[in-house]
DNA sequence: AATGAATGAGATTTCATTCAT
DNA sequence: GATGAATGAAATCTCATTCAT
């Protein structure tokens, strides 16, 4: 048996629980299953974890702070808009691909309301972020001049239908690059 | 006791199982909340349907059914592309909207593979909608002449995103009707 | 539909419930099987019968008369105890055959006492009927002077036998001919 | 909460099941019934055993294995086919009376299908037994020169006959003692 | 007399959580 | 810290019985 530091376990842990709920959903998934994957007792969960929701909802939570910062960092060292906005929708898109699909997906669960804090917390922080991208670049003379808050629902909106479809019907989708191209030529001034 | 018709039980069934689960997906979903939504007994749900897993494909499919049908009747009057499309898009966010969120958002329930048969079929069959709409705008020269695979599954996803947003973040919806011509100016020939 | 009279649809109902006890046990039998074989709702069942173990009982109760009657009047018109206690054997074995083997095998359900008054009666009644036909044997000089009470357990016990050999491994059969003649050739003296 | 070897626990479980079953039968035997007499929950129960079918099954499996091998080890160390006869059906009879009546009396359980494989082998097995002895001693020329097939149908089928009485009318059991000598004294050449 | 929709009690089964070891 | 046997509450499902029609 590996001997794990405290922290390796919780991580491990998360890591493990992130796998299962990915597969079969909150509800779907069993604290059995979660201990199985993580190759621990299922009491040793509950050494780390108060109960399944608290697990849940720290791995959403890590999971949305981890892709925040990426985002942050990625977009601090950008210019330009275009290649801003281009940045944010594939590194959306890669980091669904990755491990996220299933915090989006699985908002019914219990009810609507599971995670929902964190959530809205989230969503109004990408918001700020993509509303921020476009200001600048009205600014710039680069976007057309429309409406922000708009704009930012669309880009959203697509994000959100492109990670979907990876779930739903993977079979289909369309390129990720193609997507955020598509987006910006909605965006882009006639003069570019 | 309240006596209906077997077949009125059967679809009063249907419907108060479509609410529940639209609430709380598959998996959260309890026979009981489904009795308790339709006015019935648990058992009584079983004089109709084998069990909680056929009652929510039988739900699916029925859901799909008629939304094929009325996007087909819809669209046998309408010869124009442009307001096809628009038709179709408004359409699919409308059923959306009165009761269908939740067969989009439910792919992870039982692993994946959750009615996989009865969507892949749906999803084929829309495709094969959207791509007739657009190659006869691009016959008629009203369309761009584009790669009419990728241009639908572009629309799909955006509509599909738009109907997740309607469960996610139902706060920062933009306007159906923004939706569809977002994609049509997309699609319009520059000499429109 | 086909009217029946009263007496009909009665006794349609316990030839129906003896069809499906004898396949699936009386646990496992339902009122719906039973309804469906005999071709009538659910409810019309309790019209005639109070409920499932009233219908149990009365049909045990039946096929044990018709049994016993049966018996009685074969044994009646036969005055060679040789030929009396073959045609027993050959009479069990061929009623069972037909339609009893669930009475016997039936035993434990209810925690052995289901329908025992019934059984313990028709028991003793068969046994006196065999002691009968030993004892005037043994007067008239043809059977072995043994014990009699012994003798007609050895008989019960090697008739139901064959009954459970009938149901459990009913590939290693031996003839009910033969069996007759085996528990015969054991009572007759050595002078036959 | 009484601390048990998971090893203790599975037999506990067994043993308790086997008891209730000898009782009710499998489908009036309940999965309460059984852990009440176990002395452990209902859930218990599933941490040994995937659902009530596999319970029972290993139960009979286990029991049909047990009388085997006790079989075979009490055989080995007989010589006299008259020893080794009379010897096999005592042990079955006591086997039976200690614990196996309803191995062999539950065979109408679930369409009859119950458990089918398992006896099949098991009767197919104490057939070859029996006919070993048989042929033994028609070699040595102490049984008479019997067809062996049917001898060995015959003495399952007394043996059955015995068991089933136990379970069905134990007020009029003959001796197990006195049923070997029946056998046996069918058997026996004339000249011994 | 007859139906079959509906019920309610109880069966099997699952699982988050606890706790003796 | 760590285990995994055990629990108890709740889920799915079944079915004898009732009762409006």
């Amino acid at each position: 048996m590996n001997r794990r530091s405290s922290k390796d376990s919780r991580q491990n842990i998360i890591d493990a629980a992130q796998r299962v709920f990915l597969l079969h959903g909150y509800e779907g998934s069993t604290m059995r299953m979660i201990a199985e994957q993580a190759g621990i007792s299922v009491g040793g969960i509950y050494l780390y974890f108060k109960n399944k929701e608290e697990l849940c909802l720290l791995l959403i939570d890590e999971r949305l702070k981890e892709f925040s910062e990426k985002i942050d960092a990625a977009l601090k060292k950008i210019e330009d808009p275009i290649d801003a906005l281009r940045e944010y929708i594939l590194l959306s898109i890669e980091y669904a691909k990755k491990h996220n699909e299933f915090i989006i997906t699985q908002s019914r669960e219990k009810g609507f309301t599971f995670g929902i804090d964190i959530k809205r917390e989230f969503f109004k922080r990408q918001k700020e972020v993509i509303k921020g991208i476009i200001f600048k670049g009205i600014n710039k003379g680069i976007f057309v001049n429309c409406n922000i808050e708009e704009a930012t629902r669309v880009i959203m909106g697509v994000i959100r239908g492109f990670v979907l479809s990876l779930v739903v019907d993977p079979d289909n989708l369309f390129d990720a690059r193609q997507c955020s191209e598509l987006i910006l030529s909605g965006l882009l001034s006639r003069s570019n």
